[in-house]
DNA sequence: ACACACAATTGAGCACTGTTCAATAATTAT
DNA sequence: ATAATTATTGAACAGTGCTCAATTGTGTGT
């Protein structure tokens, strides 16, 4: 069968999760199939095994890449001097998620076989992505001692997180909302203003 | 084969979707699966399908079930004299998704297989516990303009939505919140208190 | 140069899924 | 009693995640 020098095992990771992605943002996590990811890579449903060790491996990885880029994108955006960083914060929030929103929802819908907690690794992502909100809302308030910041930076991401899902859920278009990203950031302006007092 | 009689259309209904719903509590949607529902009740397959026609309806009328459930045990406990009204509409929110949390997060994991909205009689279901928390809202801003509550209302119950979410799907646990129901109920107020301002 | 050990790759096979539909059985109408 | 109708069945189909013996490529030791 020949080929076992083709790739490295990395770069096999790389090529099973860039084609995964593809299909997520196409066929979302319902209709994902591991098989045609690997017939699609062109290798064999036994080796995409071999590299993820199961289903749920598989999308991880994926969803972890995602994350990632998520990162990415918030970050790229906070770069821009100047700006309203709170709001370019819930923006890149919703952005993000409008984008893809397959991918995105698959970072939530995609539960572990055994309903074990995800992986060490796969929390310190989202660890990131949790320190980057507290950060911008440490800054928001200067004065503030830091549990009571990581409290409100929880809740607010919650916040936002509710306002999005809907957005993206369409449960908003079913009750008539048209501007939830508007909507996201007043409760949140509200939320740091009341901290504030 | 024999029992074509023994049960009316709307009690092999009924009898599906309780089954269904005791399956769904206990495997969670990932697990769910209709021949196993069908196999429990007593009857084949095909007469699921002839019921509902399909996975889909199967699940709709299942979530359709939850949703009425969920608008019962609101009303309920609003019914009751006294009391925080807010408070109560916020604190049954997340009883009962804690209640049966498999069931409360397959009304939202479900998705129609092509992609569709929901039909109109589920929708009707939706809004109807929307209309619930609205006239709260109404009542707790006796000043405000009906569409002003009504856009707040959805954002209040996307705010409640997001704590509920990170908290059933243990998002809190992995960031350290512990008390999610008191950060929701803060940011509802501080809504509350800004628009009445 | 050759044989041997090791590791990667394969895909048929298993038990399951949702879905369809011809055949069958029970009921109702004539 | 016979015919028409309707409910019920379950085998068949294409698909899924997953396993593992067999096969093939690579590297090492002599």
């Amino acid at each position: 069968m020949g080929r076992r020098s083709d790739h490295t095992r990395s770069e096999l990771k790389t090529l099973f999760v860039d084609e995964g992605r593809r299909q997520l943002a196409r066929t979302g996590l319902a209709g994902f199939s591991a098989r045609d990811v690997a017939k699609r890579v062109g290798y064999s449903i036994g080796t995409l095994y071999n590299v993820f060790g199961s289903y749920d491996g598989l999308v991880l990885a994926i969803n972890a890449r995602t994350l990632a880029l998520w990162g990415d994108h918030l970050r790229q955006r906070l770069a821009a001097p100047g700006g309203d960083r709170i709001a370019t914060l819930v923006d890149g929030y919703f952005d993000f998620a409008a984008r893809e929103p397959r991918a995105w929802i698959a970072l939530y819908e995609h539960h572990m076989a055994d309903g074990a907690p995800a992986p060490e690794w796969y929390q310190a992502v989202v660890a990131d992505l949790m320190g980057m909100v507290a950060a911008e809302i440490a800054a928001a308030l200067p004065s503030a001692e830091p549990s009571g910041v990581l409290s409100l930076a929880r809740s607010l991401l919650a916040t936002v997180h509710g306002h999005c899902f809907f957005s993206v859920y369409r449960t908003f278009d079913m009750l008539g909302e048209t501007a939830p990203i508007d909507a996201a950031l007043a409760r949140v302006r509200e939320a740091i203003a009341a901290a504030r007092a």
